[in-house]
DNA sequence: AGGGCAAGGTCAAAATAAGTCAAGAGAATT
DNA sequence: AATTCTCTTGACTTATTTTGACCTTGCCCT
């Protein structure tokens, strides 16, 4: 006996096969409606089986023609993904291999151009605010940039 | 289904795209004569699409020649935009109203959500490095957010 | 100068649609 | 049988778009 819930879910996940692309945009009401249940159903539904930490992402927006988009992202194991910068960061990362590795993940389209340009922005502020506010040693700009690097993309991925 | 609101602005937007200049002219009443909707629905558009934080400026005159004109601020007007930022962000900024800000601009699509969980990342980091390696006070820590969230934002609109 | 008309501006109400939260109902586990 | 987890429902909240009534501004014409 399946719930409502897997119904709507694999419904979704039916219009995530045919249009063969990374995001589905739909009517909370109509879906509703559709398969006869409350709004705040759909709500339960995304909650649940279209999560971030399942590797979706939801955007809304409310009021006339509002509308719910889920977009699937790129790294669906996200543990994995993790894990592996961990390693490929390290503990401590030069600006130039930390510039590297952005711009192999935006050839790989693991990031956009601006969310690398913002990466950028970050790591040498940082940079600049640790060595000309408060005299630090390369080594520890170096382990420092090592940390914020694996944030950022960690949160990307895992979110 | 796209509102009227979307339509419009898409049709503003490929005005510029058609002029490839960074100003275009309108007037209020013909555009709400030709997508047959009431004159202040523009208005709405322009507040809601073509507005400071989306890097439009607008300049309009009433009476008998009236006219609208947007005015897109490009990378030559970059200084410009950074202004506007500064007077947005402040020289300083307390956290909330950081979120506050990021959030508006994510509402009105100025930046992903992936941009806003990033740039939050981090403005956290830096805030938790200040406090906890650095025993920042508050009112110092406020003045970097903002300096940190300026260099972001401004980075992005120059894209 | 003063009045008329032709813009554009403001504001708020109505219409529409999504989000939250918590209580209740069912299923599954121990 | 009790507990805990998942699912369903609905009342209340928040947000966006659409519409219209009324206000302001500026040119033009006596």
């Amino acid at each position: 006996m399946n719930s409502l819930t897997k119904v709507i879910g694999d419904y979704i996940v039916t219009l995530f096969d045919d249009s063969e692309d990374s995001e589905v945009v739909l009517s909370r009401k109509d879906l509703a409606r559709k398969f006869g249940c409350v709004p705040s159903q759909i709500n339960y539904v995304l909650r649940s089986r279209f999560s971030p930490e399942q590797g979706f992402l939801i955007q809304s927006q409310r009021g006339g023609h509002g509308f719910i988009r889920i977009m699937q992202l790129r790294f669906a194991d996200c543990d994995e993904y993790a894990e592996h910068l961990e390693d490929l960061v390290g503990n401590a990362v030069s600006e130039q291999d930390a510039r590297k590795l952005l711009a192999r993940l935006q050839e790989r389209e693991a990031v956009t151009p601006r969310e690398r340009l913002m990466a950028e922005v970050a790591l040498r502020n940082q940079d600049e605010n640790g060595r000309a506010l408060f005299g630090l040693p390369a080594y520890k700009r170096d382990t420092m940039r090592a940390e914020l690097l694996k944030k950022i993309l960690v949160s990307l991925a895992m979110f």
